[in-house]
DNA sequence: CGGAATCCTATTTGATACTG
DNA sequence: CAGTATCAAATAGGATTCCG
């Protein structure tokens, strides 16, 4: 209450006040930044779509993969299942509002990601190392 | 060649063409959707900073962690690391220009997730299932 | 077609101990 | 203080098979 701290970096808004170990936003962080999580908010971003284009569209995924990532997606609130009882099964999905909401934060990211990614994996060398691996792991 | 797939949704940029496969912009965003690479990278937005500190800051985080994530996202160009000779040592990190353009789309994205969280997480019920864990393995 | 269940492996992650 | 090395455990991820 009496003595502050030092000298605080201005900027930061008030975002980096969040992400505290059991905090409900990293579980949160944790769902959108898995794997596919991040592919599978911008496949969907392109519009409601059935369980085999976003297979296509998430490439390289497997369909257990698939299931589970939709399935937390789904149960955070950010994907909506629409199961239409016919034969054969059709099952689109989509972006809730909520989910909406989230892609658009997304998608500057991953914009940006995607147009500077070439640049950066390249990395001409000068730099030491890049465990892309776990050297220490056997 | 011929026949053109049925209809396609306008919208989306052309931010989605980016994230195939073996493409580099997987990679950088895998790097930065790892498990700690955010956490590391919010907090490098506070300003420049040293390992302990960084330590605390991404809380939960190992040695090892940290080590791993920060040597990747140094890799990347994210982050600089500035190693003083002497006794102790002093390192301190920062995030380069590359990485401060990076932070500025991922402050944004955990912003929002930090003030939504809490109502995501706590969802009431009515849902079906939410599998934080693969129920599959045993 | 859309998934769920099972089995198995690879990668990731964490604890600990040790070092410059 | 700032790491690295090693080991063991947990989890993610994938292939396959079966069901509605």
């Amino acid at each position: 209450m009496s003595a502050t701290t030092s000298l605080q970096p201005p900027a930061l808004p008030a975002s980096v006040m969040v992400l505290q170990a059991g905090c409900p936003s990293r579980t949160v962080l944790d769902h959108v930044t898995s794997k596919w999580g991040v592919l599978i908010l911008v496949a969907l971003a392109r519009g409601p779509q059935r369980w085999s284009e976003l297979r296509r569209r998430a490439e390289g995924i497997s369909e257990k993969m698939l299931a589970q990532t939709l399935k937390t997606l789904e149960g955070d609130g950010f994907v909506h299942r629409d199961a239409q009882p016919v034969i054969p099964p059709r099952v689109d999905y989509s972006l809730t509002a909520l989910g909406q909401e989230l892609v658009q934060r997304l998608l500057p990211l991953v914009t940006w990601i995607g147009e500077h990614a070439d640049g950066i994996v390249q990395t001409p060398s000068t730099r030491p190392s890049r465990p892309d691996k776990d050297p220490g792991a056997a």
